[in-house]
DNA sequence: GTCTATATGGCGATAGAC
DNA sequence: GTCTATCGCCATATAGAC
């Protein structure tokens, strides 16, 4: 039963517009006229803005990190984990497509928002090199965390870039662009799979 | 010698603060500080916000593609062409590190503005594709796009993210992710070499 | 708790003197 | 061309009735 209290249903609209637009971006109005209400309701739960903004961006990180972690766990062999990983992370994005320009975003106005989160969740990229076999990555020459940031660039950037990469490979046409992001996790796998061999 | 004239001042002034705040995070008195002149001055010259944007975005963007188009004609092996490609696009992220903060913005903000600007300086992905080889590749099985997508997301993710991965990875310190990225061109250079064996 | 009305401040833009 | 002063608007935030 989803919960239908004002205060959830602010919440839930200053999600949308503030990954959307961003801090800036965003105006209080249009989080009142998606949530239904009153401007000045938004003011009576949540302070001020930048303290609902706060509110938004720790409930869909602690979410994010919270399910990443849970599925981590899963699965034995690389092949299996990296399969997970690239699954998991497509999926998040693909039901948030806009996260990624509201978390460079954030990054820019505040690193340690994140981190704090991070924190919270005990989410830390130590995860992450344990799944790739870090010490076995180091014995063939790879720094883990090189592999790690390359991974997530590539995952991320086609999400991030979107607008721009849909526009010059595939003249705007989003049910293309929708299959590229499909075919990608093939290709993704494949790629992570040909890094990490020695 | 250099442009020392009020409207190149304004222009100089501007690229700093829009590259590192955006458009709705940018103050025209903050842009009027920084030149050391007055704000009424940047509506004199530019005149409006959004022209002076526009103005800045061009400058930026015209530099950055003609400068790439003009390193991409040398070289010989494939090899060489992916030092080239990394080499080139390190560089200017070393020199603009808030160029993709900014770019992913205006993505969002306005998509076609770049690819305006991209025929107007002749750049287009065909080059990229050429480079690689697009024929061979499909050969291969490899889409292009897919190859080329990931390369621009793992060049361009470590300074995109870069206060974040520097305090989760590098406790903060800033030189040793300098450190950390000088590395990485050799590890790009690499992956970039096995992603493309058959 | 929810609304209408209003205060308060900041910002882009302009007027007009020099 | 460059400045000071100011306009007009819009956004956050609050007061106060219901």
């Amino acid at each position: 039963m989803k919960d239908d209290s004002t205060e959830a249903k602010i919440l839930e609209a200053a999600r949308h517009v503030f990954i959307r637009k961003g801090m800036d971006g965003t105006r209080m109005q249009e989080i009142a006229d998606e949530a239904g209400i009153n401007k000045a309701l938004l003011h009576y739960y949540y302070r001020s803005k930048e303290k609902l903004f706060e509110a938004v961006f720790q409930s869909v990180f602690a979410g994010f990190f919270r399910e990443m972690k849970s599925k981590l766990v899963g699965g034995n062999t690389i092949e299996e984990k990296v399969e997970i990983i690239v699954d998991q992370y497509t999926n998040l994005l693909d039901k948030n497509p806009f996260v990624p320009h509201f978390i460079i975003n954030e990054i820019n106005r505040n690193p340690l928002t994140l981190t704090r989160i991070m924190e919270q969740e005990q989410f830390s990229p130590q995860l992450f090199i344990e799944v790739f076999g870090g010490k076995d990555l180091q014995k063939k020459g790879l720094d883990p965390s090189q592999l790690i940031v390359s991974l997530m660039g590539m995952m991320i950037f086609p999400y991030a870039a979107r607008n721009l990469v849909q526009l010059i490979y595939f003249k705007d046409d989003a049910s293309a662009y929708e299959n590229f992001l499909q075919e990608r996790k093939i290709f993704l796998k494949q790629m992570i799979l040909k890094m990490i061999k020695a």
